[in-house]
DNA sequence: ACTTGGCACTGAGGCCCCGCGAGTGCCAGG
DNA sequence: CCTGGCACTCGCGGGGCCTCAGTGCCAAGT
């Protein structure tokens, strides 16, 4: 009952200030909210609720305004996630579709996603360790010299030049094509250094040499540090709230230029239909203290293929914030999923 | 000689702002650059660069600032690029000689030219329209559908899934790669339409209808629409002069996430070894009138194969950013016009 | 003809002061 | 446990004031 009050009341400065950025005081909560008590009241609770931790005020005299943990208590227990409309998903899925390619369609939903929220949004591209190959090419560049290029299901491209210890001829690389497809093709990734390890042994005598030089290349590119990319978009609506906290501006730009950074908040979302709201300092990231990150992960069939999320101040509008980030996770799982 | 002296303080005004970041003023310049006059001189030479429009006073009583124009005129005829010691040389070579990677060369570079301007740096993939094809190659993934996969001399990659109109077999997808690499292989990528146009007709009868299917992805993909990218990085850079102006930062940062805008400000720097600087409103991009950007173009063997730059306020250090541009314009050329 | 020191003028920015008002905490009564 | 009343506290915005950097102009010097 009493309990029940308190949390109403904190509902109300959390969405109070996250509409009006400025600090709430008792009156207009009474008011606006309809609680059905006086000023005074909310005020005992707002003491209370202060004592505990969940608000603060920032001087003497001025209203209160949500902490870290209040956010945490509202996301937790007193927001709903705000669903998108039929014609707001048909949108997004038209939006999606017109992409022609992975790049596209990474690069189409980072944009939409900080348009749907207007706050900054991260995409990670499909990891390549969940990925499994699809096609090997080699081809002949130069007497010594050969170009690798690895195709994974998600449609994604690598490609490195290799330098052969001796000369080759167009049809041993041809051989090695073979090789590497039959061994490879279809295999998840993450079993190719076994897979490729074995390969010399198992090669004719006269290929051996090439293979241990290509092989080499192929673990050091694609196995061992399978380097993960993102995509960012929507800083500038970041300059909507550096009015408020202007000396915070620079250290979220800098944070947001470590890919590293971002791969770490994204490759935290684990679980696909969770997303994940980590608020404030619980972001252990230098300079990203006073802003919010909603992250979840995207894929198909039960695998996550890679994260996507949104950044933005604390003072975020959580429960359509979340509600965007799901349904255009979703839309990107089928996406990468399926075709493509 | 009186002309001269009024350069030298045009000099002097730009220096000192550049440096400062405040307004100039006449006794200042008189004492720091020992020009030997008085601050009355000073003076009058001041007012008469005003009346020509060079440099302007933000309100009575205040120093005096450059004008467009005049950091037009200081960089055409006052100042001289700074040149790399061997010293910065050798390390920008070795920052750039670990990529692995066309993608990494990019980024790379212009993580390199952010750091060493202090400023925002632009830098665009290596175009198609200059890029000869090295190798075409197609999977067959499913009975009527082909991946298609186009590599180009500069180590660029593009993929499309081609949904054929009928069925094929494995053996017509080997005779179908054999052509089109006999066809398009070391052929400029700029004159693919017409030699994709007359493949058809020169097909064997019973590959024709998969060509067409083929031919018509291709022409839609490499050539109508050749997706020129751009790599950014440094944004968190602006921030250091948005002291200065709070308002401006936003429209910069909606224009650096426009990718057509990035492209047109590199494009327009045709020429290898000309540094282009475009100043304040010579930019006719909305949003960045209180820019500049300098821009070249990086290559190998007088073939420009894209634009590279810096974007930063008008008050920039010009020899210095013209020197880091032209310095890093040369090695990225020689990296991706040589091997990679 | 150009340079120079002198001098009066100007306007922005910093500072202090003050009054307003929102919002609080506490208390006594319902 | 809620409520109205009341005194208190600051933060904020505005007005007035002073300072001072920097100017423009002028008359004198070379």
């Amino acid at each position: 009952m009493l309990e029940e009050r308190r949390l109403a009341v904190l509902r109300a400065i959390v969405e109070d200030y996250v509409l009006t950025h400025e600090p709430v005081g008792s009156k207009s909560i009474a008011q606006r909210h309809k609680l059905g008590v006086s000023p005074a009241t909310v005020r005992n609770d707002m003491s209370a609720l202060e004592e505990e931790g969940y608000i603060a005020q920032p001087h003497t005299s001025a209203g209160r305004v949500p902490t870290d943990k209040g956010y945490r208590l509202f996301v937790d227990r007193l927001s709903t996630v705000k669903p998108f409309s039929p014609a707001e998903r048909k949108a997004i899925q038209n939006f999606l579709a017109g992409a022609v390619d992975l790049d596209d369609v990474v690069r189409r939903s980072v944009r939409l996603l900080a348009q749907l929220t207007k706050q900054v949004a991260v995409v990670q591209y499909p990891t390549l360790s969940k990925a499994t190959v699809r096609h090997i090419e080699l081809v002949h560049l130069a007497p010594s010299r050969v170009l690798l290029v690895l195709i994974t299901d998600t449609g994604r491209v690598e490609q490195r030049v290799v330098e052969l210890a001796a000369d080759i001829g167009e049809e041993s690389v041809s051989d090695l094509r073979t090789m590497c497809n039959a061994t490879l093709s279809s295999q998840p990734l993450i079993e190719a250094p076994q897979l490729l390890a074995e390969l010399p042994d198992r090669a004719p005598a006269r290929l051996r040499p090439y293979l241990i030089s290509l092989v080499s290349v192929m673990l050091e590119a694609l196995v061992e540090k399978p380097e993960e990319r993102v995509a960012l978009a929507g800083t500038a609506n970041l300059t909507r709230f550096s009015v408020d906290f202007p000396g915070t501006l620079r250290p979220v730009l800098e944070a947001l230029e470590e890919q590293v950074v971002l791969l770490r908040l994204l490759g935290e979302a684990a679980d696909l239909d969770t997303v994940r709201v980590r608020i404030g300092h619980e972001n252990d990231v230098a300079g990203l203290e006073t802003t919010s990150v909603v992250t979840t992960a995207y894929g198909a069939e039960a695998i996550p293929l890679g994260g996507i999320g949104v950044l933005g101040p604390t003072r975020m509008d959580y429960p359509g914030t979340i509600g965007a980030v799901q349904a255009v996770a979703r839309y990107v799982g089928h996406l990468l999923g399926g075709a493509s």
